[in-house]
DNA sequence: AATAGATTAAAACAGGCGTTTCAAACGGTG
DNA sequence: CACCGTTTGAAACGCCTGTTTTAATCTATT
């Protein structure tokens, strides 16, 4: 039927700024994260792209594959945005620890309004396609392995791989929530509390601080002022010990 | 045009244990749950209910408040299923945390696989409509109120509310990973150690100990053997200490 | 039994969807 | 210029959607 004739891998050309290619992903991206893959139509995403209807199928075959590609593009590209955290050998386990959740608060919430491309990705966490898989593989476990391997070195091996992943899991969950469920926690939380308690840089040092306070490796809480002083004030948006790539 | 025909809040009969109204908001669950509102279809709610279409126009008016009910009908449907926890006076807070947990745990993940009311809840919180301040008002928020207060009086009073706020979005956060991205946990931890570790009854030990760890009122993890003599062994399926209502 | 209202059934409606068609426009090459 | 493969444009095609219409059926009261 259709299975002949249609461009496999799209036509040949690319790499440009304005490629219609690059323009269709990012509208795709974007109308994809906000209403979900049905409710988004190829006729909106082509206006938003200033593209004609026809350059979807052109380019990427069909619906499915439009929206299989736009997520790859969301987690290549906050990849980019956001890299892991890298440090020079030596540097204390506890800071490693506050740089990985300061780094993944940031990913997650973005310092402005958290862009589409977290979006995107959280509505193929929350209800997996095809699409999942490759996501986790290349986005979400390497940054999990890395925390692993951030609390295994806290616990000075005491601790299972599985106990590991579980307090891993922990500490993700923590920020997940902020994220995933956002607007309830605005509901449940008074607004200036937010601002005050609930922002990423507070959490960041808040987290951290729960996790070893449950690991024993710091008082337990609350210490805010304590942690502020000996957390905050070492890696806050400075890149001290954090080499550059 | 069409504004004043509809019948506005359904017609007279009701009560029945087979009523069309209560198929058709059963099979709308469901559907609405697995599929989300748009991909759902008035067709294929009204085959599940073994209900002609039109009977959703007449029983609903159309499809948004057909989908408004359903989430009002699951939430009320789950808050009897599995009702908060109640205790006698003097009930050790301690325990009162590990039941709060145990009982979010199995409302949010279930002994079976998790039920259709609660993935509906969750579309709802993950991406509000119109139906979430009711959820969060009539579900959400008691439940956080009492966890907030068992905290507190863990605590002595020893936090201002909105420490304990906070304390306590991390201990729902952590159960609501596993609810929300389960199907990425899955995909990151080995499936029998799944079993092992993360069954809801395993979790609530684990999470409460996590917490008790952080404010210094239990020893630092691991100390998973002891936690399950000292908490597990007094609380488990047994509903001592537990008014009955 | 007859009547009136509540409920169901089948069919049709208009509109929007993903997708396809086909011809026009483009851009580099002989 | 003429050529040819690549890319765009506008229109159309089925199909499926939510919703409405119209008539038939049920149920209980008079």
């Amino acid at each position: 039927m259709a299975s002949i004739s249609v461009p496999k891998a799209g036509p040949v050309a690319s790499e440009g700024q304005d490629d219609p290619r690059d323009r269709i992903l990012s509208a795709a991206g974007q109308e994809f994260a906000e209403k979900g893959f049905e409710a988004a139509t190829i006729r909106d995403i082509c206006t938003l792209a200033t593209v004609n209807v026809a350059a979807v199928n052109y380019y990427f075959g069909d619906k499915h594959r439009l929206y299989i590609e736009s997520v790859r593009h969301a987690h290549e590209e906050r990849s980019q945005q956001f890299p892991l955290p890298e440090w020079v050998d030596g540097t204390a386990a506890v800071k490693k620890l506050r740089d990985f959740v300061g780094n993944m608060l940031q990913r997650m919430l973005g310092f402005d309004h958290p862009p589409w491309q977290v979006r995107l990705m959280l509505r193929e966490i929350l209800h997996p396609t095809d699409a999942c898989r490759e996501l986790v593989e290349d986005y979400i476990r390497p940054h999990f392995t890395v925390l692993c391997s951030i609390l295994d070195e806290l616990t000075d091996g005491e601790m299972s791989p599985s106990e590991v992943r579980r307090i891993g899991l922990s500490v993700v969950g923590q920020c997940f929530l902020y994220r995933a469920a956002g607007d309830v926690v605005g509901m449940l939380i008074p607004s200036n509390e937010i601002e005050n308690l609930h922002s990423p840089v507070d959490l960041a040092d808040y987290v951290t601080s729960f996790c070893l306070a449950a690991l024993g490796k710091h008082p337990p809480l609350p210490t805010e002022v304590l942690l502020n002083q000996s957390l905050s004030a070492a890696s806050g948006p400075s890149d001290q010990d954090v080499k550059s790539n």
